[in-house]
DNA sequence: AAGTTGACAAGAG
DNA sequence: ACTCTTGCCAACT
């Protein structure tokens, strides 16, 4: 049980949910999960969930970058994690969304 | 209580 | 592609 329910535990489930679902090899961003939820103006909220995703338990928030397909500042390990499901990397920066990105 | 910050998005220049 | 501004919402100070 979550020690002070961070936004709403309906919240996280659905996002973390949606994270599950996102298949190897691909990635999503912050504001299409936010709508496929149901909350495309709290795309901020999906990236606060994500940074205390290990909280929840474990998801593979390596897939989820922002709308520029920029990987998340501050963690160079995302990219190597990608790299390995065969995602290609415009940058050390930047993945190729209109490859990989996923939709559903 | 009020202002600032942040793994953001979208529009404008 | 980049920077600046506006909107959004919770956490932090």
């Amino acid at each position: 049980m979550a020690p002070s329910a961070r936004f709403t535990e309906d919240f996280a489930y659905e996002v973390l949910s949606v994270v599950g679902e996102i298949p190897e090899g691909t990635v999503a961003t912050y504001g299409q999960i936010a709508r496929l939820i149901g909350r495309n103006k709290n795309s901020r909220l999906v990236a606060r969930v994500l940074s205390h995703a290990s909280d929840y338990g474990e998801f593979p928030c390596h897939r989820v970058v922002n709308h520029a397909g920029r990987l998340v500042p501050g963690w160079p390990e995302q990219a190597f994690l990608l790299r390995q499901e065969g995602v290609e990397l415009k940058d050390a920066m930047h993945v190729d969304l209109r490859k990989y990105q996923w939709e559903c």
